[in-house]
DNA sequence: ATTGGCATGGGGTGATGTCCCCATCAGCGG
DNA sequence: CCGCTGATGGGGACATCACCCCATGCCAAT
């Protein structure tokens, strides 16, 4: 299936440059531009492209809120950041208006293709100076994950007790689980409970998330 | 500067293959292989090389635990995960290892040769399939700051029980503290519950944290 | 060889939770 | 004025939980 691209920039010349580039592309095909945010929302009403190369810097608004505009209307539209600008906010912003890439103009051409297969295919390509940002805010996000090492002093069938109860399981369906009887489940529950000194599923589930042994 | 490569797999063909494939790089030199974590750690510390290309199945121990003591002993080491494993699991262990670049076997080789020059300039290549896993991962972890508008149609009387429910109160406490019958309190807990489809404390504590309603 | 931790279970008791039934009263919009 | 919703409260049935008692078997360290 061929891939119907939008083209999003004020400069007609980067919209040419890049219209020599793709179309030795078999499989996509340029079936507009657009040169303000504007013009890229009616244009997708008018063409429904599958992926659109958006430029930040727009002359109405940026391409970061014409990316939340489009992507609100027509979420299955799949929405590439071509840009010069590599700085983080810029970066973060477009992934949460829901970018499927980020791309900076500076990159060499195949890593642009790839990106536009890559969103076309429902995935995400970033390139690397931007993949590293968000793998350090992951890292420094799941920091509390690391301290798995320690845990209180629970023994490693408690800590598997732990997992089930912090994710709501009632002592049945973790015996099952675990294929142990609900007995022995209530008693590593009080010993989870005694040495962590918490006194109630509740307690345990915050601690578990706070912990980041289970995501809320 | 010249990448030094140290290969890490243990199956010899693949690591000929790679050795044919990188061999064309100007940049790149290729000086050990390891069949083993243990062989891997060895030679890190014999050949310093830049970059490390980690397999995941070895058989003494992972890839990601060779991968988390290398970059315990070398942190300068940049490491690239090279694996037939797709899996959301190992993705998010490799990086949380500290793993500059992670990269299916199935990729393209320039895709390849990306990574290593990624990981060697101290940036990441995430492969894009990994890429959009991180970043479904960001969003989720975003997403709280927006929703606290939307509290599916609980009421405030509702809203504030939730709040004691979900810091692990009992119906007696939460009715101590609005000053009214523990009766009233599980009427509003069973509203509650059926609004939101929960059937107990554990999701209702869950929930919470995952609006945002209370910190973990 | 004995001690100790760990995992495995059974019994019991009282507290708590989950989910129904019922009702009253105030306020608000049609 | 009537019906609706929100907030208040009581009764009861049954399940689950929290916390005690007890025991056995295993493995590792002393």
């Amino acid at each position: 299936m061929t891939i119907r691209l939008l083209l999003v920039d004020d400069h007609a010349v980067v919209r040419s440059g890049l219209k020599m580039l793709l179309s030795g592309q078999k499989e996509m095909e340029i079936v507009g531009e657009a040169a303000s945010a504007h013009e890229a929302l009616t244009e997708t009403e008018r063409l429904r492209p599958n992926v659109i190369l958006m430029d930040i810097g727009l002359p109405d608004k940026t391409g970061i809120e014409a990316t939340r505009e489009i992507k609100a209307k027509f979420p299955d539209v799949k929405i590439v950041a071509l840009t010069i600008h590599e700085d983080e906010e810029y970066f973060f912003q477009m992934l949460a208006a829901g970018a499927s890439g980020y791309v900076p103009k500076r990159a060499a051409p195949d890593e642009l293709i790839t990106a536009i297969n890559a969103a076309a295919d429902g995935e995400v390509y970033l390139y690397p100076s931007l993949a590293k940002l968000l793998v350090r805010d992951y890292l420094s996000a799941e920091r509390p994950a690391e301290e798995k090492a320690n845990l209180d002093g629970l023994t490693d069938r408690e800590h598997e007790v732990l997992i089930h109860l912090a994710e709501g399981a009632s002592n049945d369906e973790i015996a099952a689980a675990l294929v142990i009887s609900p007995k022995t489940v209530e008693r590593h529950r009080e010993n989870i409970m005694r040495k962590l000194n918490l006194h109630s599923r509740s307690e345990l589930v915050r601690y578990a998330i706070r912990k980041g042994i289970i995501k809320a």
